[in-house]
RNA sequence: GCCGCGGUGAGGUAGGGGUUAGCCUUCCGGCCUGUGGAGCCGGAUGCCUGGGUUCGAAUCCCAGCCGCGGCCCCA
């Protein structure tokens, strides 16, 4: 490379080269295929949408880590940092009268300007599943039930969940009148794991010693034993009739993503919070062992449709990192995924070149992906990039396979080769057999 | 935005003030006009960028850029 830097990608971003494209791509194909399995429709949203549109429910982080511009109007705009924002848009405007429920599902590239290190690029993609419509914990449980066949489908059996439900924090401190501001103030420092400043915002806004004193139980109650911390949460939150059916519904949730068969380790933690402040039910996180940084995250939004002006529509989704899915089973599995291309190779020695287009148009158009050889290689040296592109087929047309309108079909590892009249569209398609390698 | 470590052909690496900067893989050409995953021969591409120290810098110093890891935050 020249002094020109500038010719590699910026800082953050990836270049996908033919294999790495390949793995994403099986990644992307599975989140398609859970799409299907549970009704979700694709839809796509512009990768720069209007500063204000994540502006309006993000702190003050989350605003300094977009990247963001003007365009030559003075329009103030971003590239999107997630994409649940974008989907909230479209139900309040385009979709508005949508027949309800409607699931929609999503693969899109996402910025965030961010130091990149382990799992995080300033560049990523994410797959999102959406359901609008729905109070019910059905619904919940489905995310998680959709995030299940995803990851199991991935070969991620060892994944784990992470499951809270910010209804519990949020109606304590309803009822001590803490406004909506500060209870997401809140919630932010106890995601953060500033929990002194936590508990000091809550007395400053007129939270007594008891409510306290729960919030903090409540944080350090977590594990796998669902019963034991039901319980436990439970009594604690016995003087909040709001939290305690909030804990109820986690409950619900849970007991159907296990009825439905997600045997996935889950672990419930009711004091749980999420950095993303539109949350106000059901959340949960999911990741591996192998990894500190979690591969998918998602929760219940009731508020963000009419936020953006729609009629008040509840919804629930999550937000898988296909980025991070990918990268961590490159880097902690060793998996590698080869690009896919025709077993078939197209070679014409000494054939004119109308006939080499007319055999490649005739394998074509009986669905025979071929590539054809327009180095002007001679054959052993055509065999020997065949056999280093794993290339299992030679199609060999020479002046006498021309006269005859024939073509020579050659196995390269059986060592096998017949002449075949173009005519003979089925034995040809017979023969090459093995179309992808 | 902050902190630490690093950067040698396309990939992987050796060297560590004066070397024709070495090696492996890859790539290109030849031996080789229809059936060689071979062999041999030949060839191509490099010290991240910019300053400084020095007679002389890939090597030492500073800054930047990029990468990796950590803080923070997040998918």
């Amino acid at each position: 490379m020249s002094g020109l830097r500038v010719l590699g990608p910026p800082r953050g971003m990836d270049d996908l080269l033919p294999d790495d494209f390949a793995l994403k791509h099986r990644v992307v194909e599975v989140i398609r295929e859970v799409f299907k399995l549970f009704g979700y429709l694709e839809v796509e949203t512009p990768t720069v949408e209007y500063y204000e549109l994540f502006a309006a429910k993000s702190g003050e982080e989350i605003r300094e880590r977009m990247f963001d511009f003007r365009d030559k109007a003075g329009r103030h705009l971003v590239l999107r940092p997630e994409v649940t924002a974008s989907i909230a848009r479209l139900m309040s405007t385009k979709l508005k009268a949508a027949p309800l429920p409607i699931r929609l599902g999503y693969i899109a590239d996402c910025y965030r300007y961010d130091e990149p290190q382990w799992g995080r690029k300033r560049r990523f993609w994410q797959g999102g599943f959406e359901l609008f419509g729905s109070r019910s914990p059905l619904a919940d449980a489905e995310i998680l039930q959709a995030s299940y066949e995803v990851f199991v489908r991935l070969g991620m059996k060892d994944h784990f969940f992470r499951v809270g439900h910010v209804g519990i924090l949020r109606s304590i401190l309803t009822d001590y009148n803490v406004e909506e501001s500060v209870q997401d103030r809140i919630l932010t420092m106890i995601d953060r794991g500033m929990e002194a400043e936590a508990f000091n915002a809550m007395r400053e806004n007129g939270v007594d010693e008891d409510g306290v004193k729960a919030v903090e139980e409540l944080i350090r109650l977590k594990g796998e034993e669902r019963g034991e911390i039901f319980s436990k949460a439970s009594d604690i939150l016995s003087p909040w009739r709001e939290a305690g059916k909030h804990l109820e519904e986690l409950n619900t949730i849970i007991d159907s993503a296990v009825e439905y068969g997600v045997n996935s380790k889950i672990i419930v933690e009711p004091g749980m919070a999420r950095g993303l402040e539109y949350y106000t039910g059901f959340i949960f996180e999911q990741g591996v062992p192998e990894a500190d940084v979690s591969l998918n995250g998602g929760g219940r939004y009731d508020k963000l449709v009419e936020l953006f002006g729609g009629k008040p529509t509840p919804g629930v989704g999550c937000a898988i990192g296909i980025t991070r899915i990918t990268h961590y089973l490159s880097e902690k599995r060793g998996v590698r995924q080869r690009a896919k291309r025709p077993c078939t190779l197209l070679v014409g020695i000494q054939a004119s070149e109308r006939y080499i287009s007319r055999v490649a148009g005739t394998l074509r158009r009986m669905g025979i992906p071929v590539e054809v050889e327009v180095t002007g290689k001679r054959l052993p040296a055509a065999i020997e990039y065949a056999l280093k592109s794993g290339i299992k087929y030679l199609v060999i047309v020479g002046s006498r396979e021309e006269s005859r309108n024939t073509a020579s079909v050659r196995d390269l590892e059986r060592k096998t080769q017949v002449e075949v009249s173009l005519d003979e569209g089925g034995r040809l398609a017979e023969m090459l057999g093995e179309r992808i390698c």
